[in-house]
DNA sequence: ACAAACCGGTCTGCACCACAAACCATTTCA
DNA sequence: TGAAATGGTTTGTGGTGCAGACCGGTTTGT
């Protein structure tokens, strides 16, 4: 016994993540300050995800400076894009699954 | 800081679990045999799930006997149904969240 | 009578991971 | 010359999804 075709994307279904690729789906690119507030969680726990979203090849990261100080920008890629419509197929499936 | 009011209920989030719910959803009951082979897990897997949600108080577990074969029937508690609402509208929530 | 298969689980071990807090490098302020 | 703020990254840990071994009981096959 094995497999397990959820279908799922499992780095997508993640809470905090789903949030995230939302918000950035709504923006052309966003900072860490703004995603931070705009989603209220640690530092440590947007950093992460981010990094989980970037590995996935969902969102590009773009570092850069503001002036002197550091500023890290985000947005979704094309493949991310993709990812989040199959995501939201998937479950509409899943929703619609009463019953046998 | 801390804090994270996500509202997504974990329980029903998993997707194995929600498969799980939403075939509960469209049957008045269920089996262990029947959930088996709809879901595709092993027994473990099922029977842990199963016992979580029963834990939460989403699913009853109804014990009995087919011959001197034991049985076990499973079927969704009101709870459960209001569980799995508010679930959908939560996501539906995340889901229209598009920026800000 | 004995073995094998089925039913409904429990238990074990592992691998992964979300989360908060500690940490670090700069820069700004006093 | 610090002290605090800014912008992140790294680390520690508890929680848990998963497969598979095992188990008590029943039924079927030979």
């Amino acid at each position: 016994m094995s497999e397990t075709p959820t279908g799922l994307d499992r780095v997508i279904h993640e809470p905090a993540r789903l949030r995230l690729l939302m918000v950035l789906s709504g923006v052309d690119e966003a900072d860490f300050k703004f995603l931070l507030s705009a989603l209220g969680m640690t530092k440590g726990n947007l950093s992460s995800h981010v990094d989980r979203l970037a590995q996935a090849g969902y969102v590009q990261v773009l570092k850069g400076f503001n002036g002197k100080v550091t500023r890290t920008c985000y947005r979704l890629t094309e493949r991310g894009r993709e990812a989040i419509a199959e995501y939201w197929r998937e479950l509409d499936a899943i929703r619609s699954m009463r019953g046998k």
